[in-house]
DNA sequence: CGGATTTGACCTGCGC
DNA sequence: GCGCAGGTCAAATCCG
């Protein structure tokens, strides 16, 4: 990135650096050491190692006392979060505590632009299953209702073409005037972690009723799926060096998607191992498993599988992380 | 018809 | 001042 590349500030430069080693993470809820600009030279903290709220809930706005970490209920380790009280402040790595985690150059920069107090969160995204096929009703834990307003490629990302490596731009339509923003996009070196970047504060209460949750709850049904590959499959490629009108990446498209919706709903929420399960009440049923996305994708983009290969197991319970 | 997503265009901040 | 890249806007379109 041009942003990265004019910095030669450590920070800057130890950030893709520090982004390979996020997967690692995986298995750790984490609030990171603020990371001041006159603390630049400094060494990483020390983290404290705190026990997390029973009710903890990363998309909510609770953080752990400077340095510390929090470490999740058994249920939730499935879920990997990271968060930061700043988007400026380092995210000390949840297995390695001497390594610090960086944030990416471009989050850097638009730190720099704007003093605005944000929250980042890193979980993998998970591919459903169909391990609890209509099951029950899972509360989401974030109530908050988002509506999407812009997408970009992410610059520097390896396939900057691909919706999966888009960030997408959403605010909070729950109530008009609530200036709550949040970005979501793939981890560069790793495509299945989702950073999601949280922007102001919501000035209005939580909507109580699930059926406020416009945002989330419009469905991802097959149709459309559909209506994605056949009227708007021109606008899932936003560079002309991709395949465009290939079915593939309509089933990544749709697969992304639905990685959005898990974290809409709250990937951590008590059932997050279930939660996270449940294509029929995600919509979108037709939806591939990741290996046969990636497979097919494969067949696109070769090199792309090799990053993905090793994200998921089948069933998307387990995990393996390589970096590339 | 209201509310959602999509996406090209435009605006803004930053480094040189 | 210029160019680049991120962030936002708004028209078009779709869906229930």
């Amino acid at each position: 990135m041009a942003a990265a590349s004019r910095t030669s500030r450590p920070a800057a430069a130890a950030a893709a650096a520090a982004e390979d080693h996020m997967s690692s993470a995986a298995a750790m809820v984490v609030v990171p050491t603020c990371y001041d600009e006159e603390e630049e030279e400094e060494e990483p903290r020390p983290p404290a190692i705190l026990e997390a709220p029973a009710m903890f809930d990363p998309y909510l706005t609770r953080t752990a006392p400077r340095g510390g970490y929090w470490l999740p209920p058994p249920h939730h380790q499935l879920s990997a979060v990271q968060i930061s009280q700043h988007a400026s402040c380092y995210v000390p790595m949840a297995t390695d505590a001497d390594e610090a985690v960086r944030i990416s150059p471009a989050a850097h920069q638009f730190i720099k632009r704007k003093n605005e107090v944000k929250k980042v969160v890193c979980i993998p995204a998970l591919p459903p299953t169909s391990s609890r096929p209509g099951g029950g009703e899972v509360i989401p834990s974030d109530l908050w209702a988002w509506r999407k307003y812009g997408q970009k490629p992410i610059k520097g990302s390896p396939y900057p073409s691909f919706v999966l490596f888009c960030r997408g731009y959403y605010r909070c339509s729950s109530s008009k005037g609530c200036m709550a923003r949040k970005q979501v996009e793939r981890s560069r070196s790793d495509p299945n972690m989702l950073v999601i970047t949280y922007t102001a504060e919501h000035n209005h209460p939580w909507p109580m009723q699930r059926n406020v949750l416009a945002g989330y709850s419009r469905p991802h049904t097959t149709a459309n799926c559909k209506k994605k590959n056949s009227s708007r499959v021109g606008g899932l490629i936003t560079s002309s060096s991709s395949p465009s009108g290939n079915n593939n990446v309509v089933n990544l498209e749709c697969q992304q998607q639905m990685t959005d919706d898990m974290m809409t709903i709250g990937a951590l929420d008590e059932e997050a191992g279930v939660a996270m399960h449940q294509p029929a009440a995600m919509g979108c049923n037709s939806i591939q498993t990741a290996d046969e996305v990636f497979a097919e994708l494969e067949e696109l983009e070769p090199s792309i599988n090799a990053v993905s290969a090793n994200i998921y197991s089948r069933g998307g319970v387990s995990y393996e992380w390589h970096k590339f």
